[in-house]
DNA sequence: GTCTATATTTCGATAGAC
DNA sequence: GTCTATCGAAATATAGAC
């Protein structure tokens, strides 16, 4: 058929599928199926399942975690910030809920597959990378309580509470589905959070 | 061997090998060996390795939710509830920080075994198990949001919060051991957060 | 109850035609 | 580049002796 547009397929299949039932739960076939494509096809592009689930998931994450380094590295004040993280995240992971399940669940299982994340995607140890958001924070955070407005939290912290807030629901969602009686129930949930959890978070930091 | 003992052996490997491998991933022959059995005896106590897998969750899901819910359905003042939380989640998830990321990946791709926990575990729909915990926080919310104390939080958004502090950093722990340099990072920001998520959390009440 | 040996199925991967 | 057909390797599950 193309020229680059199959293997664009076969990813965006992948992606679904992947998401939905992992790496060692997800079956070539199903891939294939759901790109259209034949199974034969997925090893001509990519040479094994493993290195197909690898390529997704490099995606995934980056696409998670890329948007909110950026504006907590940016030089915005810290209440925009955190107000623009928030908003972020609940858009991207309403318009696709699975990820957080997906992308921790791959996490945990393949914790191996985040080295040769943080050389490819970013070029450096992980720690480096994450140097200079750190600097932004330390350095807004230290402002912020040297002039009493809040109390010192170190940038980790910061961070960590942060996405925690943003992330888990989505992560619990089958969860959260049930208890809050269906999907409905999720979704208004999610809305409410929209409207709060910015202010939750910021008054947490407070004196 | 013996008397239920085995079947104990089982579920403990079992719940090793699954932690760390996911039920798609996990191996029958795995959890035999760490059990020290043989893996024809796996399918006499279970018939199936997803009925052992179902078995294995359905405990651990137990384990986490039941004294979180107990303590936010007791008769404790709210302050005291959430620093009871913040202290059984560390205290456990410290003892077993795979469990977050098992349960959650679980969760994710076995949905329809969170029907069958409520269910068996607690016996009726999961909003009517949920009510009464619901109901006890709603009381305390009131009264402290009407004395002006903090600002009113529907319950299902208030233990959201607290759960997703105390849980998330667990669920992301391979991420966050290389982001801070190592396990020792990993648990320094831990034992941080044990002396920081409680105040952190009131204070994102206050008015 | 516990084991050894084996049947059976599923699935990732390859060969080879077009 | 894409397909059909097939191989071969796990891995779950069972039969049957002890």
């Amino acid at each position: 058929m193309d020229d680059g547009a199959t293997r664009e397929r076969i990813l965006d299949a992948a992606r679904q599928v992947l998401a939905d039932r992992g790496t060692a739960g997800a079956r070539t076939q199903e891939i294939a199926d759901t790109a259209g494509v034949n199974k034969a096809l997925i090893h001509y592009y990519f040479r094994t399942k493993e290195a197909l689930a690898e390529a997704v998931f490099q995606r995934e994450l980056a696409a998670l975690l890329q948007p909110v380094l950026r504006t907590l590295g940016s030089p915005l004040p810290l209440e925009e910030k955190v107000r623009t993280v928030v908003g972020l995240y609940l858009d991207k992971l309403s318009a696709f809920p699975q990820l957080p399940g997906y992308v921790l669940a791959e996490i945990h299982f393949h914790p191996e597959r985040l080295d040769d994340f943080f050389a490819a995607a970013v070029g450096s140890l992980p720690e480096v990378a994450m140097a200079p958001v750190f600097e932004a924070l330390r350095r807004q955070i230290d402002q912020a309580s040297a002039s009493g407005e809040i109390r010192p939290i170190s940038p980790p912290q910061f961070m960590v509470n942060l996405i925690s807030l943003c992330v888990f629901s989505f992560a619990a969602r089958p969860l959260l589905t049930r208890v809050t009686g269906g999907e409905t129930g999720f979704d208004a949930l999610i809305s409410e959070r929209r409207d709060t959890l910015a202010d939750f978070f910021l008054m947490g930091l407070r004196t």
